[in-house]
DNA sequence: AAGTCGGGGAC
DNA sequence: GTCCCAGACTT
């Protein structure tokens, strides 16, 4: 019968118009929104918010956009200053996919982001997620999305009782974000359903009551939302197997710090000098450096590479603190030395080795866990 | 499928 | 303290 639509339709159209009134009302007001067809804004946003809060992104995005207004700008940028925009920020390697990612837009697209997924998704960078924010936000196509917000939101209307991590939950999410999508406003759509997700649909004690979609959710009419999303089990944390060495000097107070390579984690930082427990896990690994067998071994070590002599003051801390992260599987264990005597040296794979003032430390210098053993507030 | 990559905010 | 955050990438 020409013209006849399904209930499932039906629902589905009355799903789309109760979020979109809900959003063209109660929508968050963020500043790379409301710049139709401005795709470098919505790619600047899109890098700095991957597992970033909002509130932590909005000042980083306003200086970035102010140094580098256009993809042109940052395409012509050193790295060092796009690097130098993000310090504070975490996961640096998304520095560095934007700036690379702005130079294959100059030289590939004439400086235009291309419409195309494929094209999209060979930029650096850029996944299935941003692919479809692109897309949907900044040219408004009808593109699926798939992110934190909608992941619990999509979980909870479907009522999906499978951990979200699994990859037949993810298929199916990715089909139901998809289906989902409004053919006459994309953006907004996939916009609305992210500040739901944001606002109302929250993880612990989600607003249910004022929810424009709660008649479609299964999980609310299930009295499901504090179960849905089922999480996967997290693995547990494992005792430390590295050290890192305090050397203060005794005259001015100031704390021996290395500065680490241009490559690998934490690139171009400061850190205390640390050194890995001889037979540790290969595999906790996180990277190469000093191994040791014994504390006499380590000061021996210390002498050796740093050009210090020094004398342990207190044993590694008993209960060590936490360090690393997503994972949350290894600890850093901090030991405290007298120094009585330096001839300082740069020890292998290092880029310097120096003496710094507690005061010169900030956020910008070396990492937080590194700077909570060292017990040193920040200032400013 | 699992591990890696940081830091801050909410509770 | 724990949990979570506009994911992408490597192995």
């Amino acid at each position: 019968m020409p013209g006849s639509i399904t209930n499932d339709e039906q629902s589905l159209i009355g799903f789309r118009k109760a979020l979109l009134e809900w959003y063209d009302e109660n929508g968050r007001d963020l500043p790379w929104r409301n710049h139709e067809g401005e795709a470098y804004r919505v790619i600047v946003s899109e890098l700095m918010l991957v597992q970033t809060t909002v509130a932590a992104v909005i000042p980083y995005y306003h200086r970035f956009l102010e140094r580098f207004p256009t993809v042109t700008d940052l395409a012509h940028a050193d790295e060092a200053d796009v690097l130098k925009l993000w310090e504070g920020l975490g996961y640096y390697r998304r520095a560095r996919h934007l700036h690379a990612l702005a130079k294959a837009v100059v030289a590939n697209h004439g400086g235009q982001f291309p419409h195309d997924e494929a094209d999209l998704l060979a930029l650096p960078g850029v996944g299935r997620y941003i692919a479809g924010a692109v897309r949907s936000f900044a040219f408004d196509l009808p593109a699926p999305i798939l992110e934190a917000n909608t992941i619990r939101l999509l979980a909870r209307l479907i009522g999906l009782m499978e951990t979200v991590e699994l990859g037949t939950s993810q298929k199916t999410l990715w089909a139901e974000a998809a289906r989902r999508v409004d053919p006459d406003r994309p953006g907004p759509f996939n916009q609305a359903m992210m500040d739901l997700g944001a606002t109302i649909c929250t993880p612990r004690q989600p607003a249910c009551l004022i929810c424009p979609v709660n008649k479609f959710c299964k999980a609310h009419l299930g009295g499901l939302t504090e179960t849905i999303p089922l999480k996967a089990a997290k693995s547990p944390l494992k005792p430390g197997e590295e050290v890192s060495v305090i050397v203060k000097r005794p005259t001015d107070g100031s704390i021996l710090l290395l500065k680490r390579s241009v490559q690998g984690l934490w690139a171009d930082f400061w850190e205390l000098p640390t050194f890995w427990q001889a037979g540790a896990d290969p595999a906790k690994r996180r990277d190469q450096g000093f191994e040791y067998k014994n504390l006499d071994d380590l000061i021996q070590l210390i002498e050796a590479l740093m050009g210090l002599r020094i004398k342990p003051l207190e044993e590694v801390q008993a209960k060590p603190i936490r360090y690393g992260v997503t994972t949350h599987k290894m600890t850093l264990n901090v030991l405290g030395t007298e120094l009585i005597s330096e001839n300082l040296i740069r020890p292998q794979g290092f880029l310097q080795a120096e003496f710094v003032a507690p005061s010169e430390i900030t956020k910008r210098t070396m990492s937080t866990a590194q700077r909570k053993a060292l017990k040193i507030p920040l200032k400013g």
